[in-house]
DNA sequence: CTGAAAGCGCTAACAA
DNA sequence: TTGTTAGCGCTTTCAG
């Protein structure tokens, strides 16, 4: 079934049918005969065809590092929600934390496989820079700055410095911070420089014994909050570089018999489903990953529409959202 | 830069390119040209000219609920992983729950968007079989048993009623139920079913007022435990239709003073991340939730292959993961 | 093994 | 407003 048959059936030429679904430059009588056609075959055009023809795709390609991760999937819901509504369809690769399936993804779209990019990645690497600057297609970038693209980021830094200096505040003398691999530029250094910041400013020295480094997951975060602990001294604060890390933690510490948050203090980054069940709830910031999502899309189309729009940068604050794990004189 | 322009670099004719780059009917010599003359440009071949021509697109729909739902987002990460590997590509449509949205997104691959669709669908309506019997590509269903469609499906109820079984056997003489809509065929019919059935093999009588239902959140769990708590008589096991409602339903116990699993006892289903950082850990059962993506690409890449093999029905078993929520003797 | 030529399904330019 | 014609980038005959 193509244009060819609607069009015999209908009595009209291919360029009347292809115009009923397009500008729709017809006479009644003859879109009428059309829709009849279309209607008993139920045909629907080929758009492989029509994609040869416009050179266009009607396809975004999305990169990102984990799907089952709750942030990356609300970005992915917001690019989705966007792009939906413009007619555009979702083209997900899904690299598992995999730079290398990053780059080849990266390669894969470059050309004219899709008509834009959207990339979540945790870590850019020379071999990363070298794919995009060959990107002949619109490429927004998610979560980081890199130079020569438009970026969506989160103040990763700035929340971390907060919430930090938030437990310094409410009394925190020895904050330790059990964060995840710097190679992360958002998750892992940019929340270490917070965190870090924090207690310079507040004068207190760090120490590296109180510097832990966990994978995702509330199991690594009670591991690594479980050395902590079995320090000679342990520390009365602990910032973790996300909700599930801080919820294992949380339970490392319950489990110590230690009461939060007057014997320690306990803070993540996100704002995921979990510090809100936690024991005693956790103090986190949200990050706006949906938003983000949907703010990157928007610059996309928008580069889709302009060719030559200017590179911008957008940085979306963080929400300190206050729970039990702070507060002094919290009731449990 | 397209076929021609290459064909033009390295001397030799559009279809010795276009052999490169398929079969490789070519000799070594125009090969090492072309070869050199692809690495200079970087040429990439257009996919929608060969999708045109080769009537295939190597997409594959992908049409899920809820992306930032844990179990949505593994099996969509299970299907990624074998169809990534096999040259596809995924079209990702996340529908949040939209049922419409379910079945235009399905009419939209109907012709020939994709090479083939797996859908996980809460729920399959009128609507939904309509579209469906019109379906003229290969069509996988993932969670539920659609007639006329290979199927992928977890066995609900019969996780279901071993949970409940168990807090029986473990001493429970009333448990409730705190459900989700039994619209959701699996998560909420086949559940409650399993449920049901535990109590009638095991003599114990229904009470309405032991049936909650409940949306997919932690928060919602909360709320319809706090109604089952303030019974006169309230019960003294919950099984959760999810994870997430389990532990939003014990942070319910808890603050009420109940010791779990002495006072009451909590199951929950699926074996997701919180279940295993509440203050007592949830019993549950896994669902297999990955293994169920891998399994329903694998037909879908059968289907594809073989235009006429067999409808098949893969049901996947699941285990009984206990945990301090329902051991009795359990030390807190 | 190779190239010319035809044609996949569609849209755009043109002349009517 | 309409149909004819050309051609998008590619693969596949077919004749050599």
């Amino acid at each position: 079934m193509n244009i060819s048959d609607i069009a015999k059936l209908a009595g009209v030429s291919k360029s009347a049918v292809s115009r009923y679904f397009n500008d729709g430059y017809i006479s009644d009588e003859k879109r009428e005969r059309i829709r009849e056609a279309v209607e008993q075959t139920g045909y629907d055009p080929n758009n492989s065809g029509r994609k040869v023809r416009k050179k266009i795709t009607s396809l975004v390609g999305v990169i990102i590092p984990k799907l089952s991760s709750e942030s990356c999937a609300k970005v992915t819901e917001g690019i989705g929600e966007v792009l939906d509504n413009e007619g555009y369809q979702l083209l997900l690769v899904n690299t598992s934390y995999n730079s290398s399936k990053e780059v080849e993804s990266l390669d894969f779209f470059r050309n004219n496989r899709v008509d834009g990019v959207i990339l979540l990645s945790s870590a850019i690497t020379k071999l990363h820079m070298t794919v995009l600057k060959k990107m002949r297609v619109p490429t927004i970038v998610v979560g980081q700055n890199v130079a020569g693209f438009s970026c969506v980021c989160h103040d990763d830094e700035g929340a971390a410095y907060a919430l930090t200096k938030l437990m310094i505040e409410r009394g925190a003398a020895r904050p330790a911070i059990i964060g995840v691999d710097r190679m992360d530029t958002a998750a892992g250094q940019a929340r270490y420089e917070g965190f870090s910041r924090a207690l310079s400013e507040s004068g207190i020295t760090h120490r590296t014994e109180y510097v832990e480094t966990a994978r995702f997951t509330a199991d690594s975060g009670y591991d690594k909050a479980n050395r902590l602990l079995s320090q000679p001294i342990p520390p009365d604060a602990v910032f973790c570089a996300t909700d599930n890390i801080a919820a294992g933690a949380m339970l490392c510490c319950l489990e110590h018999g230690l009461k939060i948050p007057d014997d320690i203090m306990i803070t993540g980054v996100g704002d995921s489903q979990v510090g809100s069940i936690t024991p005693v709830p956790i103090t986190t910031a949200h990050l706006h990953y949906r938003t983000s999502g949907i703010e990157a899309a928007k610059m996309l189309l928008e580069e889709l529409r302009k060719k030559d729009s200017v590179r911008r940068i957008l940085k979306l604050e963080y929400d300190i959202v206050e729970r039990g794990s702070t507060k002094i004189n919290h009731i449990t």
